[in-house]
RNA sequence: GGGCCUGUAGCUCAAUUGGUCAGAGCAGAGCGCUCAUAACGCUUUGGUUGGGGGUUCGAGUCCCUCCGGGCCUACCA
């Protein structure tokens, strides 16, 4: 049994995510979560809401609400939608809590003490009239190279040129729309990543089999131009953690708080200790995940997360954690494998949670239970390029791998059983050559699927179940036991008993990608046996001649073309104000 | 501008990192079955692997070039 340590990409408060967000780092992570912990291994399956920053504030202005009121009541709302949707979090924590600030505080002091922490004045632009510093993104106004009227502060959009604030013509507060902006000085701590940079490249060449994404992404900011740069860790803002050396304030960053990127990472540390609290537990239950000196050197720790946010899972953490060890006192459990992911577009554009376009996590279970949601974009998750959701694909992939191709096999095994035997297993019949070759066909899809699922191969995952799914139909179709019903009743109930023995097996390896169908299933066959099939024939045989079941309501209902053609139209468009 | 990724049958994607690999699923066509959510099974039609050139005994797989799509480029997170 081993121990993994999962953690995915911190989903920010401001807002409901969209179906993009959730394939790129939750969904793919519950999968390996779900499967590890079916192989028996023991798993630390920990994510949380990213709450600090400008956009948060902000959002939380809007609605009208205290910033920490806000946050509260999204991370509730979040936290509900991952329910829905089946993760599996061991916790779901809020970078808000008193462990991250105690952490961050924590590292940051460690870094300061390792000479990793440097005060640089710089000028930022100030708004009066919104009473804050603006990030150069909140920023807008007049390119002065191709004279776009909505050019942001870091970058028009229009023309592309890299912009600095104060190139803009004309520039104005993207908050309010003031124009009374200012340059005032401020002071700000630096994270001395370039101190850093061959440690970090040593560490990136020396890991093995991550995806090309992850490494690339990693080495163009390690080499390119002057190398890795060094990165502001602190911001001129009210809601945050605040800039403080053991409890006192740190000189020169009174009223100051970290950066959201350097506490968010954190926060995967600091919600275990959170879990740990929940639990009851000590201290040493969360380290023994996270110090290698406290029982994390046997650990193997996996992050998920969409391609956005590499830099910061390769480059700025690291060089937290291992700054934070200068001496050799801290060992921190660092990243073994990085699992990232391209994008997943909406019909032909990408998914917008400004322009509301799109299918956001409520809405998607409105429509449809979770597991529908699961299947469909994991079987097609964004592993090797951006891919595509379209409600005709939707359509045909839930209905045939889910509805046509499970479902029904369930329906068409139990529902045959019940007219002939009853609902009870039956007994009688020996297995032959056909099921001993079913089973071969089982065991080699099998193990491939499990290869598959080590390797966090999702979409070839997905096929490999469907294909096992098939397995099924196919030895149903030859083995006909309704026609051996009529001569050889026995052979029938050993055939039908086999195929109910199958549905369960369909059922525990299916867990990972469709937890609420898997349980279903298992209900309705009276079995709480979710153990892994490693020995098939003894899976094949746990449900005994003479066990009860039911037949189970209709797994999966499917989608209709009106419906389709509905749904397609109410998403293309605006959304409506949640 | 620079960097990275990507372009394989109508659609979504595979091809053990140069050696029968040109494949699967869906869609289409035909046949079969009738237990089942008109479901399932079998067979089958589609591709000179974006264009062009090159290296090699041999290239989706390597090189050059052109065309198309996407992402990143460090103060949104």
């Amino acid at each position: 049994m081993a121990r993994i340590l999962i953690t995915s990409a911190l989903p920010y408060i401001n807002g409901i995510k969209h179906l993009g967000n959730l394939v790129g780092s939750q969904l793919p992570a519950d999968l390996y979560a779900r499967y590890m912990r079916a192989r028996g291994h023991e798993v630390m399956f920990i994510c949380a809401t990213d709450e600090h920053g400008t956009p948060a504030e902000l959002a939380a202005a809007k609605a009208g609400e205290e910033v920490s009121a806000y946050c509260a009541r999204m991370h509730a709302v979040q936290a509900e939608l991952a329910r829905g949707f089946g993760l599996s979090f061991d916790h779901f924590g809020r970078s808000s809590s008193p462990q991250n600030r105690d952490l961050t505080q924590h590292l940051a002091a460690r870094l300061a003490k390792a000479g990793l922490i440097e005060q640089v004045s710089e000028s930022q632009v100030y708004s009066p009239a919104d009473g804050r510093f603006l990030p150069d993104r909140y920023i807008t106004g007049t390119c002065p190279a191709c004279g776009y009227e909505n050019a942001r502060g870091d970058q028009c959009e229009n023309c592309t040129k890299q912009l600095d604030p104060t190139d803009l013509i004309n520039p104005r507060s993207a908050i309010s729309g003031a124009t009374d902006l200012e340059v005032r000085a401020t002071r700000h701590l630096f994270l001395r990543q370039s101190a850093l940079r061959a440690r970090l490249d040593a560490w990136i060449d020396s890991q093995q089999g991550w995806p090309v994404l992850t490494t690339s992404i990693a080495k163009k900011w390690l080499h390119d131009g002057d190398g890795l740069q060094d990165r502001g860790i602190t911001r001129d803002l009210d809601w945050g953690i605040p800039v403080q050396f053991d409890g006192a304030p740190w000189e020169g960053m009174e009223d100051k708080v970290f950066y959201v990127w350097f506490d968010a990472p954190i926060e995967y540390i600091a919600a275990t200790a959170e879990w740990a609290e929940a639990q009851g537990l000590s201290d040493a239950a969360w380290r023994r995940w996270w110090r290698t000196d406290a029982g994390a050197d046997d650990v193997r720790y996996v992050q998920f997360m969409g391609k956005d946010n590499v830099p910061f899972h390769t480059l700025s953490f690291p060089a937290t954690l291992i700054g934070a060890n200068f001496d050799g006192t801290e060992p921190w459990k660092l990243v073994d494998y990085i699992k990232s992911f391209n994008y997943l577009n909406y019909d032909g554009g990408q998914f917008s949670t400004s322009q509301g376009r799109g299918v956001f996590m409520d809405q998607a279970l409105e429509i449809l239970p979770g597991d529908y949601w699961r299947w469909w974009l994991l079987s097609h998750a964004p592993e090797s390029s951006d891919s595509e959701f379209t409600w005709e694909n939707f359509q045909a992939g839930v209905n045939k791998d889910l509805a046509d191709v499970l479902g029904n096999l369930v329906s068409r095994v139990t529902k045959f059983c019940r007219s002939k035997f009853g609902e009870t297993v039956p007994e009688g019949g020996a297995p032959g050559a056909r099921e001993a070759a079913l089973r071969a066909a089982l065991e080699g899809r099998l193990r491939a699927y499990e290869r598959h699922m080590e390797a966090m191969e999702v979409r070839k995952s997905a096929a490999e179940l469907r294909a096992l799914w098939v397995l099924g139909n196919e030895y149903l179709q030859e083995a006909a036991p309704w026609a051996a019903f009529k001569n050889d009743p026995a052979q029938a109930a050993m055939q039908i008993r086999l195929a109910l023995n199958l549905i369960r097996v369909y059922a525990v390896i299916s867990q990972p990608f469709i937890p609420d169908a898997a349980a279903r299933i298992m209900a309705a066959l009276g079995s709480g046996d979710w153990s892994w099939p490693d020995d098939l024939a003894g899976a094949l045989e746990v449900l005994p001649p003479g066990q009860g079941f039911m037949v189970p309501d209709v797994l999966f209902a499917k989608i209709g073309d009106e419906q389709r053609a509905e749904w397609a139209a109410r998403f293309s468009g605006q959304r409506a104000e949640a």
